[in-house]
DNA sequence: AGTCATTGTTGAAACGTTTCAACAATGACA
DNA sequence: TGTCATTGTTGAAACGTTTCAACAATGACT
């Protein structure tokens, strides 16, 4: 392997100093370097297809142009799409994006976190997992510029795009009311993040006024939850003296296996039940009746996330909280007699 | 922000001078430093909460322990889970993942080769698209270490893991033939990729009993096709003298979407249409019959690609080409006349 | 007492860049 | 002719690490 050509080849074919090489290559002194040195330097440079080592030029300045992503799991496509976004983003404003799936495990994010500091990127967008605040507070106190996404924690003061998962869940439960149904069911994950509890407060609240008790017509199912753990889900909810007749998902995943099980039970949706499901996987479209879904605006959470981390690595030292609005997809599944298995979106909520 | 610490900070504090300390933290020359000494340098270090800066030993040792992945599209479930796991496999061998998406286009592709080669990667894996091949054999000349994964150039003598596609296309065209289908359609991509030729040399080379003629039941899709694309191709397939009662798709994408078509047009599967897709997609399950896949052994493939890598990035200089075997999984969607519509796997072809 | 191997430690160079401060050369001015 | 500003260029230090070669100190041997 011929040697990467350095600022010293160049000087050396040119008979100069590697200061004024640096200098030509990176338009500085413009006014005082003579045109045709400049111009020799260049050719050279080009001739030996000569770029520079960013390695050594991060070492100088303290800054590698990278940002680190941690995702709660790569494979998830919200992750995958996020991750897509950003990496587009990031390019855009000159930035490598080095990432990392931490699978919910709060060790595994501190390990992804600590190898990504010692690579001493210019800052992280970070989906957190449950269990992982002592981490990003650590950030905090090392001033390491971050952004939360998806994510986030009420109580501490940090850049965060998130989805105003209040409303979100109110506006997928109001939209099963409106459609006359009074027994609504929602399995959702148990967990401590701030974002899920808001889908239950959405949910219970937009419940309130048809029904006194309805903490009963919520399952949690733990993260990583079995076949198993589905079944019985809708064992609690439909083989009850008032079995639910619409069912509320929380998140994609738990939206595929409940309508997996639905389908394996024949389930008729949604004449015998009604279902909403967060997030939008076009692979929903796939199922006998389309799914209603509750769609985050991606494209505007990835990039206003790379936005406010630029800004924030460019010293801002202020910091920004967006909760934005989510739209609901109405589809076969919530509505009608399954007489409109079409694929036309009914587009409901404010676009920001 | 406090700053970080150096080796200099601790060599301060303990009086000593960087070397000593870079060889106490480095465990080198155990058998020449004095214990207490050696105790005293770590337990700063550890005060401190020293940890090593990358770039700067990046820079010394011209070695940055990061590998870049270029993947055709992140967004797709195939890619993204590649993803994961080379970024798992590639942690446990101590390296970290740098990654872009090239959207299946070749300037993309070179951007990001690029900036990888700018920030001085130790090795490559890549998935190509079509048009770089000039790309791959520049790296070649730069002895840049890199593997092919899922797609590879037949002439050129790189290492690679793949499929073996030819094997598993006639795998899962024979087994639509075992179950009685003479008319069989493909639809493929209209690409020169090596792999999909191989799939289609595959189909063509089972049909070619009972067909005479087996071209004319392939239908050619650009890639970023339409939904009307896809009604075009079933157009066809279908509305001809002798219509296909069978149909295999040779991409998960293009599984997806003829899916998505066959719903909406409530053709019955398989009763008027047997179907077998390439590729492995859960989401697949949710559609009303489940449908037979030919299953990639993606654990194996992107494990294998890390290994190989690391063994080019250690100096290996040969070249290892893998054409690992495909599964099939038998679902619904292919045999009997639906009335199994369970989600047990019937599981055909050999484990490596 | 002088030579020598061993033990423990360190100075300095190197990786490739950026950039400050200094310098020589030129011409303008008094 | 000496002073000075301007123009064009460069030496050297710095970023934080690794590592070679050298060194002082110790004790062992002749």
């Amino acid at each position: 392997m011929e040697k990467k050509p350095s600022l010293r080849s160049i000087a050396q074919q040119a008979g100069v100093s590697t200061t004024l090489v640096s200098y030509v290559l990176n338009g500085k002194m413009q006014n005082r370097i003579k045109p045709e040195v400049a111009a020799r330097v260049r050719e050279i440079a080009k001739r030996l297809n000569y770029s520079p080592n960013q390695i050594a030029r991060s070492l100088k300045a303290s800054k590698t142009f990278t940002i680190g992503l941690v995702v709660a799991d790569i494979s998830n496509p919200f992750s995958s799409e996020m991750a897509r976004i950003i990496e587009d983003q990031a390019d855009k404003a000159g930035y490598t994006v080095i990432y990392g799936s931490c699978d919910e495990r709060a060790e595994k994010f501190q390990k992804l976190i600590e190898v990504f500091l010692d690579r001493r990127v210019d800052g992280l967008i970070v989906i957190p997992c449950d269990g992982v605040l002592p981490q990003i507070q650590y950030l905090q106190s090392r001033d390491i510029p971050f952004v939360l996404v998806d994510r986030y924690f009420p109580d501490l003061a940090s850049s965060y795009v998130a989805l105003d998962n209040y409303q979100a869940s109110f506006m997928g439960t109001n939209h099963l009311l409106d459609h006359g149904h009074r027994r609504i069911g929602m399995i959702t994950l148990d967990t401590q993040l701030y974002h899920m509890q808001e889908r239950t407060r959405g949910f219970i609240s937009a419940l309130s006024d048809v029904d006194s008790s309805p903490e009963q017509s919520i399952v949690r199912l733990r993260e990583g939850f079995s076949a198993q753990d589905m079944a019985d889900a809708f064992d609690i909810l439909l083989k009850r003296d008032l079995p639910v007749s619409a069912l509320y998902l929380t998140t994609n995943k738990l939206g595929m296996h409940a309508l997996k099980y639905i389908h394996s039970r024949k389930i008729q949706v949604p004449q015998e039940l009604a279902v909403v499901s967060f997030d939008e996987t076009e692979f929903l479209d796939l199922f006998a009746t389309p799914v209603t879904q509750i769609i985050q605006p991606l494209q505007e959470m990835g990039s206003q996330a790379v936005r406010i981390l630029m800004e924030s690595i460019g010293g801002n030292s202020s910091f920004t909280q967006l909760n934005l609005q989510p739209l609901l997809a109405v589809r076969g599944s919530s509505i009608g007699g399954g007489k409109r298995p079409d694929f036309e979106r009914e587009l409901v909520g404010r676009t920001l």
